[in-house]
DNA sequence: AGATTTATGTGGTTATTGCAACAAAAAGGA
DNA sequence: TCCTTTTTGTTGCAATAACCACATAAATCT
């Protein structure tokens, strides 16, 4: 019952959890490394909870480029959108690492039937701060990506990680293809150009560790 | 009470609203074009939406370039994210036409003492299809601006709108410099590239009109 | 430990795109 | 209608970033 300490149960007690578990609206799963979770044209009335591992969400066109649209760590929730408007997804999830998940099917819990039930409004409001802080994060994103030139992209994505860790020294989720990836450039040209930064002295870096000078 | 039948009011009645509105949750204001409604650093409790006129949400970064992140047609709510989460703005909305707006302040309304009234889960449930709607609309917009190349942004973002709108002429919310910023590229760059398209055979326009063929 | 695979860095080449400046066309106002 | 302003199209140039190929380093496996 761990998993109670996420904010998509904030306010929920373990009796509430139990009976709006109850009606068989919650499962858990596991998915081993590069397994997919959903793929894209998938229809899911159910979001999941990340428990343990990691996941990417990202998207492959039709040329074959592959394009990170975010990155899933251990408690947060993924796919609720979908869950939410019930279109085909547009998005491939997969387990970057072995991974645990819990799934909660929003058909059955946001049924009218349980309105009067007091957790409901609850998960409708944790639901509701869940969905605006991805649209925060999908901001953070495209102000990354809104520049054109790949340094300013590195010390947009920097200095915001830098400003979340309140430290000059940031650790990243990402290796250095999927910080290409999320940042939408060459890998190459981003080992490039961090090397020159590196040079010009602006930082410091070794692996997914990075120290703004 | 025409706006009563936009989707954030989805199953809420006049006299619902009538009492939602009374304790002074609400109010109306109109803006001129080029005015602007929110800007960069404001907080706000209150979302929008827009009964008349037009709106873009931008961002513009340290060097003076602007990005238009979305687009506002009336009947679309917005600012939704900010109030929800109450973090400072980090764009601006300004109007790109006179606009008149109706304002809801999210504080009040979803205040716990409201939670046993009937239009309270109604107007949850309708926030919730409308941030879902937003975080779509993010992913699309991505998707567009996921390619590296300019004619892949310009397929990708008209057959998304042939799709939408279920015929290959459309008609866009943007100009030229407008679709460059949604683009994210130059807008010089741009018309050079949809001029060429055009001796391609590939596709016919005027203005703000396209025809894929 | 050695071998294989994966991740990262580097160099050179090419081409797309950004940029700036200008021309043409359309829209709006007096 | 003419004048001004805005929007769109065109060209040349420079530069950045993509792309390719390879080298080096790190991690994983047996």
């Amino acid at each position: 019952m761990n998993f109670l300490k996420n904010p998509i149960f904030n306010g929920i007690t373990e009796e509430e959890y139990n009976e709006l578990a109850a009606p068989g609206c919650t499962r858990t799963s596991r998915y081993a490394k590069d397994q997919a979770v959903f793929s894209t044209g998938d229809q899911t009335t159910a979001f999941g909870i990340l428990l343990s591992g990691e996941l990417h969400i990202e998207n492959i066109d039709l040329w074959g480029n592959r394009i990170i649209l975010h990155n899933i760590s251990a408690g947060e929730a993924f796919a609720e959108t979908y869950a939410l408007s019930r279109i085909p997804m547009m998005v491939d999830v997969t387990a970057s690492r072995d991974s645990e998940i819990l799934f909660l099917d929003l058909e059955k819990l946001l049924d009218a039937r349980n309105s009067s039930r007091p957790w409901h409004t609850k998960l409708l409001h944790n639901l509701l701060q869940l969905s605006a802080a991805k649209n925060i994060a999908w901001s953070n994103r495209m102000l990354c990506i809104s520049s054109r030139h790949i340094r300013t992209r590195i010390m947009t994505y920097l200095s915001a990680e830098a400003v979340r860790s309140g430290s000059r020294e940031v650790t990243i989720p990402f290796n250095r293809q999927q910080m290409a990836d999320y940042l939408n450039v060459d890998r190459s040209a981003l080992s490039k150009e961090l090397g020159k930064m590196r040079d010009e002295g602006i930082l410091e870096f070794r692996k997914n560790r990075f120290r703004l000078i």
